[in-house]
DNA sequence: CGTAGCCTTGAAGGTGATCAATGTTTGTGG
DNA sequence: CCACAAACATTGATCACCTTCAAGGCTACG
């Protein structure tokens, strides 16, 4: 079967990432029983929000934004799965829940679902992986407590601080986000306009701090980056 | 043992919490094994950022305010803990770590504290109480992205936004905050200034929307407080 | 080749920040 | 019980940052 052999190939790549590690093949076949790849196209969508949640599952490549309506009718993107991220957690606990979000591909993508019955079934009764998942949690936790920290700091230090954040998940030394990111993500991310957020970022290019080409996002001056997010000390 | 006494009359308590319920009191008795009381008069520290977590734990009674320093030198509050809220619980998953926020007492408190090698001998493997945990880790990172979505609203949506939210996590109709809670605190929570604060709920006082005795916040007219947070629709 | 989505720039306006000054309440020690 | 300090609340004036509105350019894609 072609699909089996997608799906085996998938198990294969899961035990590339940090969750994974030192779990034998087979061990991932059953914990990811029932599970299909799902390939999609820039901005394509996942599902939305308000959708019964069929399941959970694992961005194997490229990348999801997850967004909720927000009472001015717009978007507010909450979170940037990218590889290796889980998608759909926060739901798996309660039965019969909805998406609390809606997801869009950003840039080809590739991603694992996998039935909430194998979640209940196979997950729920192993408590080394939802400690584990527990610590992804805790880690999400963790970067919205860093934004909200942000929230009286310049927009600058904002925006460098969600670069630094999405880089820091992926590995090596790259500078370079492998992902599409458009100034009106960000916007929408940071809540903010986006015409401030071309503002500052603009300045950013003419100081040749970043550099932007086919809407991805090299970072040229990291210590540059990385003053703006303390900067607000120094201003006063 | 007065000490023995006073915990079996805390475990006790913890039954009214819905975290607890079903639970058998012995066996809510084997999960807290060497938890002891803490209780704290207002302002008084649990523990502060940076301290090795000793433990996770309980709040019984009271609240607490868990705060992390920001990058313009002060604190930032990240979250109002209240009864049968669970503190500390983000870095139990991760070995030997520092507790990333401060936890201060609103007013009298208690505290149940947990020692970590319970948490690792008895709650580890358990896949009941840990899913039960994910669902409350869940629960905190919806409030937060509710509030991520309300960055662009105005100050008095997020005002209201916040008093709804910690009121909705007491029983009861009651419209008063069981809990000491200052426009200062408000401030730092919402990452905006005092005097932002002050001039909001000083207009709603004036309305009779809200009033204020001995720093316990009631809410008078609650549809108008509701009208709040989705009055940005109407504006223009 | 026209439309849609993104990026850019400028001008005007508003919300909340900051600074300063004062009142009020609470707590503490003599 | 008073005096004083500390923390909180309040109000006004000025200012900065970001929003909103408007208009135009660029690129991709059907």
């Amino acid at each position: 079967m072609d699909k089996a052999r997608t799906l085996q190939a998938a198990l294969g790549e899961l035990q590339n990432f940090k969750f994974f590690e030192g779990l034998a093949i087979n061990e991932i076949a059953e914990i990811c029983y029932g599970g299909r790849i799902i390939v999609n196209h820039h901005k394509q969508s996942l599902y939305v929000a308000g959708e019964a949640a069929r399941g959970f599952g694992i961005v194997l490549s490229g990348a999801y934004k997850l967004s909720r309506p927000n009472p001015l009718g717009d978007e507010t993107i909450v979170h940037f799965a990218t590889p290796g991220d889980f998608v759909g957690l926060v739901i798996m606990s309660q039965l019969n829940s909805l998406y609390p979000v809606s997801s869009f591909a950003m840039g080809p993508s590739r991603f694992l679902e996998i039935p909430r019955t194998t979640f209940t079934e196979k997950w729920a009764s192993r408590p080394d992986l939802i400690i584990k998942i527990q610590g992804l949690l805790s880690g999400r936790i963790h970067n919205l407590h860093v934004q909200k920290a942000l929230t009286k700091a310049p927009l600058a230090a904002k925006i460098a601080n969600l670069l630094l954040e999405i880089l820091n998940k992926y590995e090596g030394n790259e500078a370079q986000l492998p992902v599409p990111l458009t100034r009106r993500e960000i916007a929408e991310n940071l809540g903010v306009s986006v015409e401030a957020v071309i503002r500052v970022m603009s300045d950013w290019s003419k100081l040749g701090i970043i550099e932007t080409r086919d809407q991805q996002i090299r970072i040229l001056k990291m210590d540059k980056i990385i003053q703006e997010i303390n900067s607000s000390l120094l201003g006063g």
